[in-house]
DNA sequence: TGCGCGTTGTGAAACCTTTCACCTCGTCCC
DNA sequence: GGGACGAGGTGAAAGGTTTCACAACGCGCA
């Protein structure tokens, strides 16, 4: 027995002829099933799964003008904050009976453009995205195309598209607060590249929270990386480790979890004590925070909750012809845990 | 100036009126440039710009029977494994014009199901998919009725479909070899839940490390756990903790490397010395294996190569008609790291 | 002049589903 | 008994793209 022969797919016209009933039957059986008599349904539904009908989506679409689809394009798909992201997404299109799919730009603008050039193409329902840059006009230009476009994370042309974002200048200000009372005076920002607004919206809530403090903005020490990487953490955590007692600062904020996960790591493995020498508090609070060795201080972002209402914006902007974009924004809270507590 | 107003796509008719040509010789621009005059091209494509004419997947889908898309189906998102097998996935089909969507089955056979019922819905050229269960007739059905599928990171119905696995019962042998080179006798094995094949594989191969050394395979230490993540080994963690010292294991095997760095964590965190009163060996050599506290041994997998080697196939079963179903075995390799060095 | 050839462009058909106006029966009621 | 009505069913049209047989045209050559 081998493999069958790629035969052609069955269609509904197939199941027509094969149940001696029209297309139009076949069709209402699938659409419309109170429409059709109770024996003529059962026999077509028969017919159908005997000749293994599967419906043709792109048919159906084509028809239909639209697709039951929705897409996410993930910033980084190592972060398992986005994942957390995705999970909401579902939560709100699983029972409008979408199907969710992901992909990857993985930071790289080019790598995004052609995944949202690809979606546009398929005429997906929407996309949620989390971009490489929000102001990037092929967002803008998408959404004026007829594919709604939700911004996931980030704020983006404020009137031209929603989007759903946390306050990272709040999140880095009440960071550096959570620091600040801690009695720290010479405090680290760990994260890169410039390029991402994330990155630099936390920065400037933490300059902010220094300079309420009366301590100049740039006393924030900046240690700049390549990518927000657990390796990154790790690196980081050397070249601190590596200062001499007073150039060393006594707390470090970093731009998001897996950074500070890696510092911390590498802090224990190089015996820097953590929050003895070195307090840290990360970004995210994803699941692995709690969880560490020393259990991390972070910024919690309603994770799953932003992907729920980033969904309902953009059900509401391709279903309501009354949509209004919105920016909708959460705010972030301290968690504080055992790398920040007084030792 | 607010939204346009949702006009209609514009379509290669609306193309071909606005540029004075006809249908065909639109599509002949997009399609067989070189047989269309020069001057003509130009234009038309100039008058595509302007129009904003974006091509209709689903129309050429239709149209070509087939689709330009591969889907993946991951088990589990939050294990970094998968994304690098997905990464050798676009290494493949990135020069092959295709693009890549995932799916998150998250270890639920009915969310797994409903994915695969959509994706052969969309016509999709394949699916690359890591089963909740690699036996399920859905999969062989699915390939039978027309959409080639791979079976990722698993053996499945030999013949009958192409897979791309690692040998996890000799991952799981030399693992346990590993701990009994380095004296250890009293061996936990910590995984589940029991119908992941995956698991039940690397303890099999641990039962045989432990026979061929002449000891009674059940003198193998089980700590059964729901799932496989961190949260999950810091709860085994406290479990071994508890127990005193005769009874407790010398070293741990865990199924996989979230689950052996929540075990790390937690015995850091309990004062349980690692390797010294723990020795401990992870599954997947995960980026942040390398990076933890104690730096993690694990049992390597070419996840990228996974990856790339099944898109092949899934490629080669697409296109070739003489294709015939491969089970490719990758082996795995022990990476000995401090986790389990000489105390 | 007439023929053939190559280049360029044309337009109808096909892909599969859904929808909608319309047809055909029995039933029921006056 | 005739008309209205409702239930059940029909079949053509539409949606956007690609393909393919074919037409139109200019040109060189006999």
């Amino acid at each position: 027995m081998g493999t069958t022969p790629p035969t052609r797919p069955v269609s509904v016209k197939d199941v027509a002829a094969a149940a001696g009933v029209s297309l139009g039957t076949v069709s209402n059986v699938l659409n419309r099933p109170e429409k059709v008599a109770e024996s003529t349904r059962t026999r077509v539904a028969r017919v159908m799964s005997e000749l293994g009908f599967v419906r043709n989506e792109s048919a159906r679409q084509l028809r239909a003008g639209k697709s039951r689809v929705l897409a996410y394009v993930m910033l980084d798909a190592s972060n398992p904050f986005f994942h957390d992201v995705a999970r909401g997404v579902e939560d709100v299109a699983e029972p409008e009976d979408l199907v969710v799919f992901s992909c990857h730009s993985d930071q790289d603008a080019l790598r995004e453009r052609t995944y949202l050039d690809r979606l546009a193409q398929q005429r997906v329902q929407g996309v949620l995205v989390t971009p490489v840059d929000p102001d990037s006009a092929a967002l803008v230009e998408l959404s004026e195309r007829g594919t709604p476009v939700v911004v996931v994370d980030r704020v983006s042309a404020p009137g031209r598209l929603c989007s759903v974002a946390v306050d990272d200048v709040r999140g880095g200000r009440i960071a550096v607060e959570h620091l600040l009372e801690r009695g720290h005076r010479r405090i680290a920002y760990i994260g890169g590249p410039e390029r991402i607004g994330q990155i630099r919206d936390r920065r400037t809530g933490a300059r902010l929270a220094l300079e309420q403090a009366g301590l100049p903005p740039d006393s924030l020490v900046e240690l700049a990386t390549e990518s927000l990487t657990v390796a990154e953490g790790i690196e980081a955590g050397s070249r601190i480790a590596g200062l001499s007692g007073d150039s060393r600062p006594t707390a470090a904020f970093c731009a998001n979890d897996l950074v500070a996960l890696g510092l911390l790591q590498q802090c224990v493995a190089l015996g820097v004590s953590v929050p003895g020498d070195l307090a840290i508090v990360g970004y995210d609070d994803i699941d692995f925070a709690a969880a560490a060795a020393v259990p991390l201080t972070s910024v919690r972002q309603p994770r799953r909750e932003l992907g729920r209402r980033a969904t309902q914006l953009l059900l509401d902007e391709a279903t309501n012809p009354d949509h209004v974009h919105d920016q909708v924004t959460f705010v972030p809270e301290l968690v504080a845990r055992a790398s920040t507590s007084h030792s």
